[in-house]
DNA sequence: AACTATTTATAAGA
DNA sequence: TTCTTATAAATAGTT
């Protein structure tokens, strides 16, 4: 989806893999959102990004279980 | 992404649903995947498709997280 | 942060 | 449900 092909590898320039980070973390929280709406499927989703920044959608039965999921991970870390 | 546009919004049909569902959920999932590599983020995704068939996806981090999530689901439904 | 050439995902059809 | 194909959508590289 571009101007190149992507290998399914880690990109090891650092600049580029925070600019894809950010562009793939708002298409597949899209994507999760759209799912859901379209299939009325559940869906949980977390995202910790290498700096440990947490992104997350969640539908509303799922929002429970990610709610326990972010209790567990503070007690965690 | 196809040969018409998709209004965000539930796919009346039960059929077409049900396709969409089985559809999006690969796409879905191989975009997790994909993230997770290139990106080096940790990331947990759970689906519920409508039925109740539970799918996910999870890197090793996320692995054990998404392990209790799934005991929690156990003991709640 | 915007742009745009291309790749990729996928809606509809077979 | 699996394959094909036209087209919409995502996004890699660029500015």
């Amino acid at each position: 989806m571009g101007r190149g092909r992507v290998q399914l590898q880690r990109i090891e320039n650092k600049i580029n893999r925070q600019v894809t980070f950010s562009k793939r973390r708002i298409g597949l929280l899209k994507k999760a959102h759209e799912i859901s709406v379209l299939c009325e499927a559940e869906v949980g989703l977390i995202i910790f990004s290498p700096k440990g920044k947490l992104f997350e959608y969640a539908t509303d039965a799922s929002y429970v279980i990610l709610s326990l999921v972010m209790i567990i991970l503070f007690f965690l870390f």
